[in-house]
DNA sequence: CTGTATCCTGCCGGATACTG
DNA sequence: CAGTATCCGGCAGGATACAG
C-alpha cells in the first residue's frame, strides 16, 4: 500500500512546515547547536545563546521539547535543577543543523566579499536587511 | 600564523548569525531548497515555495543574492524574464539544508507522536505556538 | 512577466516584575 | 536557580496598487 506523499514542507499546510520553523527558528537553530555540545541548565544555556530573552528561551526550549527534540529533566530540589538534553531524534537534527553552520561560519569570507561586491554595485542601496 | 576563532555564530555581534538567519529563516530555507531542485524563475519559486507573499520572495531572493548564495540572471527581453539559481556556495548550503529538511519531513510521525503525548499530559496548554 | 512602493496589522520578542 | 505573567513597541510580512 501506499502511505506516501507523506510530509511535504513547501506546502504551507503540512505540520512539518512548523516543526521545520521551530528548529529553524531565530532561537531554535542555536539552542540545538548549544545543546548537542553539552546538555546544559537553563541559565547555562542563556548565557551559551548569546542575546536570547529568558522569555525566548523557555518558549523555544518548550516548542522543542513538545516537538520530542528536547528532553526536560527537572529535579524537584531546592534550589531547584533544570537539566535540559537532545533526545535521539534532537541529535540527529542537531548533527544536521551544526553542519550547516559550521559551513555558513566557515565561508563567512565568501558571504562578505559577495556583500561587498552586491553594495559596490547597488550604490549602498538596501537590500534586505543589512545583517543584524 | 593564526587567523582563528574566527566566526562564532553563537556570539550575537557576528556577522555569521545574520546569514545564519537568511538561510534557516522562515522563507530563506524553503527558497534554497526550491531553487536547489532546479533554477526558476520568479513566479514559478512563488507557486512551489507554498504560501510565500512576493514581498517575501522578493525580499529573501535579494538578501540571499547578497550573501553570494544566488545567482540572479535577468535578460532583457519583453516580456522580461529572469532566472535564479544557486551560486556553488549556494548549492553546498541547499544541500544540508535538504538533508535537514529530509530529516524532518521523514521523522514527522514521531514528532507528532511526540506532541500528543506532550499535550496530553499538560491538560492541552500551549507551549510554544501549536505549529502554524 | 518581474518586480517596487505604500499602507497597515499582528505578533515577535525585549524589559520588567513577580513566584516557587 | 528556574521559570511565568504582563505590558507594549517595532517590524515582519500580507494586501493592494502601480511600474517597466
Amino acid at each position: 500500500m501506499d502511505d506516501s506523499i507523506a510530509f511535504d514542507v513547501f506546502d504551507r499546510q503540512c505540520p512539518s512546515r512548523g516543526t521545520l520553523e521551530h528548529v529553524t527558528g531565530r532561537w531554535g537553530s542555536l539552542t540545538l547547536g548549544a545543546l548537542y555540545e553539552s546538555g546544559s541548565r537553563f541559565n547555562e544555556l542563556r548565557r551559551r545563546v548569546d542575546g536570547v530573552s529568558e522569555k525566548m528561551l523557555s518558549q523555544t526550549l518548550h516548542a522543542l521539547e513538545r516537538d520530542g527534540l528536547v528532553h526536560r529533566d527537572a529535579q524537584p530540589t531546592n534550589p531547584p535543577r533544570v537539566d535540559y538534553e537532545l533526545t535521539p531524534l534532537g541529535r540527529e537534527v542537531a548533527e544536521r543543523l551544526l553542519g550547516l553552520i559550521r559551513l555558513v561560519e566557515g565561508r563567512m569570507p565568501e558571504v562578505l566579499a559577495a556583500r561587498g561586491r552586491y553594495d559596490a554595485t547597488r550604490g549602498s542601496e538596501r537590500a534586505g536587511r543589512g545583517g543584524r
